[in-house]
RNA sequence: GGGCGAUUAGUUCAGAGGUAGAACGCUUCCUUGACACGGAAGAGGUCAGAAGUUCAAUUCUUCUAUCGCCCA
């Protein structure tokens, strides 16, 4: 017998621990099943388990273990990215503990201390999402650096250069000078910021006079090599072909023409500095302007031309600069200004613009044939909205700089011959110069953007580039689950790498974008705003199977999702509803068999309803599921179990339970609950797999492992609408009894002799007689009357007008008439007001004539009802004041 | 500057061209043999504002306001 109460703590790791040893979630590349599988969007290795993870992988949880249940055969393929930057920097920060710098080991021995690292601490996040209970096929877990992955790396990078969509060039690229490494475009956050605006003069060379110039970076000023106008700039064109002297520094450079000024911002005039601004660096190249490095890549003024200036912090120089400008007259004004300023997104240190040989891949034709498979419906994002941020970056993508300053990552295959300046890309290390067969060659000293590996994940796992039974059987995978924030970073590049690697096949088919989670205020979770929520912390609370519930629940295309833990309370109440719910069906199952069936001719209306209703629900959740309503289908399993269920099935069939009835009618009812709860908890073992599967042994049909079970059909092919009408029908009538007690103040207990219908309405009528021991029951009154047609309404009553049916309550001295009066002119004027809209509806020739002949009966139908309700609620008024 | 999303009960959020929904909170009552982690009943909303399309708009369109995000 299960205890009074639901507890999680003891259940789950049992359960899970079942799973794994049953071979649960392992997929078989043999199968002769349907595939549908899944790669786990990769945490870093150094991660710890955050709400989002929990999101995402509880959301793909949902969908493994439905389509295990509906015969598919499931691969869920989990893994860890190497996350280059971050766990270099964790190694490192480690490592200063000690006093020691990376620097002080070398190379190797660096990375073998990051890989005993990741020895002792990387499975932190694995054993995290085991606690949640992903069912992840775990013998195929990989990992970015896994010698496997490397090799598809390599090859990847071997054969894009081969066909020229990689090169190297010496280029200015986003450089963090605290991390010391080049980053991509996206790598940089921009954040607008507080800043000084600089007007400098800068007088001309041959004479009297200045131009004005403004910028926000005055200490590049020693790197300008031009001054730039718009050619159509009727105001300074004038000025194209003059020299002017560069302040401080004292050189004399040209003032030349170019299209990328804006001849209306500030004086017209821009200082061009190649080496520290990428328009400047544009404009550079354009017009063969020499490039002046001033800053170094630990953003320190350096080089002849920073004079001074050299080994001062940029910032600090700016400051001093600035000064000096001032003192010597070349500082006109400083303004205020708010401006855009790029950031490392890992430490937020200012992004350097910066002139150094890195590694690129040509986006262009990659994102040209990622787009074409996208529009020709191969690949479909969900929600949709979401396909045109994909095509507005694809379409004005820029060439992915992908070359790291790191040693942490996978080394770039490209070797140098210094004798004769060769450069070789090969998958293995070669061992002369083809050219000059010089033996003495050097590997390029970086290592890849990790997202680079990152980009083959959905077939480097599968062992790619080998032709293995896994990729035949798995790729392309059925979906991807992944947040909106890495659609650039990584869904884009796995399709462009996806369809280079694996012969145009997409990746993947279906692209299910979720939202971020929030806290409750909407803010962001971050350590440093104290708001974050521990799933742990929750799963150690209130369980794995409420945490997942209150994620799904929560989870509606296209909006963010703010969690709190008062939420999570909420539908950890809903677990306890079901463990007890459950309980009652067992204590009435006692004598049950699997598999028994009931009688149909002992099926009353509450339990043909209940059977209609979960075949309904049944069909609902396989639809929903498949459509990716997670919101949906978890409220939908929330209000069918509790508002529907429990309330009503549940209590109805109590006395046929209790044999109260017949002992054919309590092993009716006991094969009804039998099928329902069998239904229900295979609908609900997706979301909730713990506590379901835990239930699920409880009953008799439950042998062996719930996700081994097949996915519920329908009990009843063809929907009996009516049936479910009734039903409403009944509940309404003992509504409205409970209501009138309530409304009374008579005790729950207390029972009352008698209510009185009347209805107006042959099948009602027959149907509230035939339910007559139902209403009874769930509404604590001795015995219904059905008054004859125009008879005297009882003595003494409160009344109730539903829809042909009016329910009087017999109270005698408890009737408070004051009171009752009020009532009911409220239910008055309510109704009299609908009575007036549907009155002017139809009154309207438009309308009559325009709207759809089921619309106009509907509306009709609906005033006659409510006008016969009106005087009736007026008779029972009248009535009253006798 | 370009784009996207949001605005519905005190709060957090669903929803749909045709009679406004849930949870939490609140009020009243109840320890009845599944559950007080519970049950019954109730109060509470000009669905941000304006215009348009429509017989009908809270829902579709446009604009405005406020907020959020992405890209430049």
């Amino acid at each position: 017998m299960l205890g009074k109460g639901y507890e999680p703590g003891p259940i789950e790791d049992k359960w899970y621990n079942k799973w794994v040893e049953e071979g649960l979630f392992k997929a078989d590349p043999s199968s002769s099943k349907p595939h549908y599988s899944i790669v786990i969007p990769p945490p870093n290795v150094t991660g710890s388990l955050h709400v989002g993870h929990a999101l995402d992988n509880t959301l793909q949880d949902i969908l493994c273990r439905t389509k295990r249940m509906q015969g598919f055969e499931v691969l869920w393929l989990p893994g860890t990215d190497h996350a280059g930057i971050a766990t270099q920097n964790v190694v490192e920060r480690s490592l200063a503990a000690k006093g020691i710098s990376r620097h002080d080991l070398g190379r190797d021995e660096f990375i073998s201390r990051v890989w005993e690292w990741k020895e002792e601490y990387g499975n932190t996040i694995i054993n995290q999402l085991k606690k949640l209970g992903a069912s992840c096929d775990w013998d195929r877990e990989r990992f970015t650096m896994d010698e496997g992955l490397s090799v598809a790396v390599r090859k990847i990078f071997v054969d894009l250069y081969k066909k020229d969509l990689i090169y190297r060039g010496k280029y200015l690229i986003n450089w963090c000078p605290r991390c010391h490494t080049a980053l991509s475009d996206l790598e940089v956050e921009h954040e607008d910021k507080d800043g000084k605006f600089y007007e400098v003069a800068y007088k001309f060379a041959d004479g009297d006079g200045c131009l004005k110039v403004m910028t926000t970076r005055p200490e590049t000023i020693l790197g300008d090599t031009a001054i730039a106008i718009h050619p159509r700039d009727e105001k300074n064109r004038h000025l194209i072909g003059k020299n002017v002297v560069v302040p401080i520094a004292g050189r004399v450079i040209p003032v030349i023409e170019d299209n990328m000024v804006d001849p209306e911002f500030g004086s017209g005039c821009v200082k061009i500095t190649p080496a520290h601004d990428p328009n400047d660096f544009l404009v550079g190249q354009r017009h063969g302007l020499e490039q002046i490095q001033v800053i170094d890549d630990n953003g320190i003024m350096c080089g002849e031309e920073s004079g001074r200036y050299a080994g001062m912090d940029r910032f600090e120089a700016r400051k001093v600069i600035v000064e000096d400008l001032k003192n010597n007259g070349y500082l006109l004004r400083i303004e205020d200004i708010r401006h855009s300023v790029g950031e490392c997104y890992r430490c937020h240190t200012v992004i350097e613009p910066y002139l150094s040989e890195q590694w690129f891949v040509r986006a262009k034709p990659l994102a040209d044939a990622g787009v074409a498979s996208v529009k020709a419906g191969n690949i479909r994002f969900v929600p949709d909205q979401w396909t045109n941020v994909y095509y507005q970056w694809m379409e004005n993508i820029r060439d992915w700089c992908i070359s790291r300053q790191l040693w942490w990552g996978h080394r770039i295959p490209a070797w140098y011959c210094d004798k004769c300046g060769e450069i070789i890309v090969e998958t293995e290390e070669p061992k002369s110069c083809p050219k000059c067969g010089n033996t003495e060659l050097r590997q390029d000293e970086d290592v890849l953007d990790t997202w680079f590996s990152s980009a083959l994940w959905p077939f480097s796992t599968m062992g790619w580039p080998e032709e293995t039974d896994l990729l035949k059987k798995f790729y392309p995978t059925s979906v991807l689950v992944t947040g909106f924030d890495i659609i650039f970073f990584w869904v884009a590049r796995m399709i462009m790498f996806g369809l280079e690697g694996m012969k145009g096949e997409v990746p993947f088919h279906d692209v299910y974008i979720h939202a971020l989670v929030r806290d409750e205020k909407g803010q962001k979770m971050s350590k440093s705003k104290g708001n974050v929520i521990d799933p742990l912390t929750i799963v150690s609370e209130y369980g794995a199977d409420a945490l997942r519930f209150t994620i799904a629940a929560l989870t509606v295309q296209g909006r963010d999702i703010f969690l709190s833990t008062e939420r999570i309370a909420t539908y950890r109440l809903f677990m306890n509803k079901l463990w007890n719910a459950s309980r009652f069906a067992l204590m009435n199952l006692e004598d049950a068999e699997a598999g028994m069936k009931w009688d149909d001719n002992e099926l009353r209306l509450h339990d043909k309803w209940i059977l209609n209703r979960i075949s309904q629900v049944s069909t609902e959740m396989t639809r929903l599921i498949d459509g990716y309503f997670f919101g949906e289908s978890a409220r939908l399993m929330y209000d069918f179990v509790w508002g529907e269920l429990c309330d009503w099935y549940l209590e109805l069939s109590k006395p046929a339970l209790r044999g109260e009835e017949s002992e054919s009618r309590r092993k009716t009812t006991q094969a009804v609950l039998l099928a329902v709860f069998e239904d229900v908890l295979k609908l609900l073992h997706p979301y909730i797999p713990f506590v379901t599967e835990e239930l699920w042994q409880a009953f008799p049909f439950g042998n062996g492992i719930i996700e081994r079970t097949e996915w519920p059909e329908p009990r009843i092919e063809n929907i009996d609408e009516a049936v479910i009408k009734e039903m409403d029908l009944i509940r309404e009538v003992i509504r409205s009894v409970r209501n009138l007690r309530a409304e009374s103040h008579i005790a729950p207990q207390q029972v009352i002799p008698r209510a009185v219908l009347s209805v107006h309405n042959a099948e009602k009528l027959a149907l509230i007689r035939s339910s007559e021991s139902q209403i009874t029951l769930l509404t604590k009154v001795d015995r219904i009357e059905i008054m004859d047609r125009g008879a005297q309404k009882p003595q003494r009553s409160l009344a109730s007008v539903l829809d042909d049916v009016q329910v009087y309550l017999p109270v005698g001295d408890l009737l408070d008439v004051e009171k009752e009066i009020q009532r009911l002119n409220n239910d008055l004027s309510k109704i009299e007001k609908d009575i007036e809209k549907g009155l002017a509806k139809l009154a309207n020739p438009q309308f009559v004539e325009r709207a759809p002949e089921e619309v106009i009966l509907k509306e009709k139908a609906y005033l006659s009802d409510n006008e016969a309700k009106r005087n009736r609620i007026k008779e029972n008024l009248s009535s009253l004041n006798d």
